[in-house]
DNA sequence: CGTACCATTGATATCGATACCAAGAAAGTG
DNA sequence: CACTTTCTTGGTATCGATATCAATGGTACG
């Protein structure tokens, strides 16, 4: 809008995008055919120093850059790109998931196509769907639901595929689990130990893999110390602290209300000290136990343990998995089921 | 080592991974030639629609995806990447960046290649170079120090750059920030109308972009006000909590102790406030504010008031203009400079 | 019924890089 | 010095997909 400015316009020029050089730019700067430009950059065996010498200047002069996609298109080659689909970043602890997985492929040359899948299904098909279109060795999957068949498809491809923190049932695939029966197990148990008999359980649906475990460790829990486990203080279904924070405070007005609460992962134990904070209950009538660490946990007002486990830790496993099919390491292995340990820390 | 296991290595086909299907097997299956497989799949636009149902019969039988890497080697087709380097994935402000960024990309059937720079220069450089050879579309980059030399390189082999977060002196690029220094001048006037006279200020070194800029608006504050930054009071060099704490640790030491912290950024808050914990300094001795809001900021036992930023709009932000120069939106435009706001938050 | 026009289809060339093969140069052997 | 062996080098074909063009077939109109 304004006025136009004739300057700029009359001259193509300064909008024309030089397109990049090629091999074989470099190899007619270089005074050679581009199979030795191919040669050279692949490590120079059998060419002379001289030539290299050649080609390397003019690659410097260039600022010539290989084109890894067509590189990658002749059959056998690899694009050294591993895709990456998590539920959601913004959580932390898939942050450090990340972060794990990126380590490891780092170092062994590889990168990461990321995609955020929301906990969507029908978002993670299309993910899997589009990442193997952009040909990547191998896949790392935070699973978003129980429903497997994009997945099957992908491994019948020949990708190799690494599930990480969920497992589907049914679907024969190296996975690395947290050992979160186990975690829940020992979690509940302290606060039984403890002389608590009415523990409230605060976290997501049962169709989320860990969470679906972790209820199961409460409950076995119970089970093993011969105490029921009454349904009015389980409240299933919250993945955000807000949500975590109204169905604690319905558990608060429960009639012979919870002396604990254990929370199913970092989401609901914020929401859980939320609500408390909220209601102002007294510090020493609520003992929380919750899944995940989170940072400042140790700063929560009330007395707080955390079902800790490293998720960086996931994270590595994954991509080590995932490398050790491609390098063959792992040829002819069943699929493999690792589970990380969970600790106790107050 | 071991004994061979002779019965699956007479087997060669049962390891033999089947090669995916290409869009001449897809013809083949569907009796047409592959150029009517690619225009089928290109919109289907001046095709019989018998033959249409045919391709797509075909595609669907044989598990057929398109080669990406392929099709965009062909002269100005797109990949459809954006590079993404981000200097640590595992801190939540990043990871909120990223996600927002990933929701915008997302929406323009874009993918994402996330690099970590881990604030080294080097690999910044690397995975720069390593991305436009992947010949990305663009590329949003939080640079991790003030060598700008290989994104001037790239800029100019064309390919779109936004800088996010922090700016590199002396180099014309779209670039988002958060407004530092109005925000720091903001906290730490509010500090200074309370009437606190002996602020202490714990952050990282001058060198990081933004941790300089805060120092700015901390110390214009103080010009303003006509009041002396005290030196000994002004802790630079810290980036994870525990430097922080220690940082703080000392600063409780000094002759004429301050009344109030400001600190640059959630690393050093949560260190400020562990700090202060273990000393067990009262909480109405000591007045907080932080760049950076973090969860369970409100839980803080003591007066915190954070200078507040929204980074998954800057995540936003960066990819809309990523995406705008790549509409050709942009173009001729010189390059574009976005400040976000920040606000107080009790 | 003939000509002009458009829809439909496939053959060919090309993108950038590399595997393979063959030709020529250099070096080693008797 | 003749001959074999090894080293260098470039030509050609190919990876999977698509732009271009030419050759069909069909329809419309006078």
């Amino acid at each position: 809008m304004g006025a136009m400015d004739n300057g700029e316009m009359s001259n193509p020029r300064s909008v024309q995008r030089a397109t990049a050089p090629t091999i074989h730019d470099v190899a007619a700067a270089a005074g050679v055919s581009p199979m030795t430009v191919s040669r050279v950059l692949g490590g120079g065996k059998n060419v002379r120093p001289e030539k290299i010498r050649a080609v390397l200047d003019a690659v410097a002069a260039l600022g010539y850059r290989k084109n890894e996609n067509a590189r990658s298109i002749r059959p056998g080659q690899r694009t050294g790109l591993i895709g990456v689909i998590i539920t959601n970043v913004a959580n932390p602890y898939y942050a450090q998931l990340q972060l794990g997985a990126e380590e490891v492929l780092a170092g062994g040359g590889f990168r990461m196509l990321v995609g955020n899948s929301g906990e969507d299904a029908d978002r993670e098909r299309v993910l899997v769907h589009d990442f193997v279109g952009r040909q990547v060795d191998g896949l790392i999957v935070v699973p978003s639901g129980t429903v497997s068949d994009h997945l099957e498809t992908e491994r019948v491809g020949g990708v190799p595929l690494v599930l990480a923190s969920r497992r589907i049932e049914g679907l024969a695939t190296d996975t690395v689990l947290i050992d979160d029966v186990a975690g829940a197990f020992e979690g509940t148990r302290r606060l039984l130990a403890e002389g608590h008999t009415r523990i409230a359980y605060v976290g997501n649906i049962k169709s989320i893999f860990t969470s679906r475990r972790r209820l199961d460790g409460f409950t076995r829990a119970h089970l093993t110390a011969g105490l029921p486990v009454d349904p009015a203080l389980v409240r299933v279904g919250q993945n955000d602290p807000d949500a975590a924070r109204r169905a604690m405070l319905e558990l608060l007005e429960v009639p012979d209300p919870p002396t604990a609460v254990f929370s199913e992962n970092n989401r609901n134990t914020v929401g859980v000290v939320r609500a408390l904070t909220e209601k102002r209950v007294p510090a020493d009538r609520m003992r929380l136990m919750g899944f995940d660490d989170f940072e400042l946990s140790d700063m929560i007002p009330f007395p707080l343990t955390v079902i800790d486990h490293d998720a960086r830790e996931l994270g590595r496993t994954a991509a080590q998995m995932v490398v050790a099919r491609l390098n063959g390491v792992a040829d002819g292995l069943a699929p493999q089921q690792v589970q990380l340990p969970t600790t106790l820390a107050d």
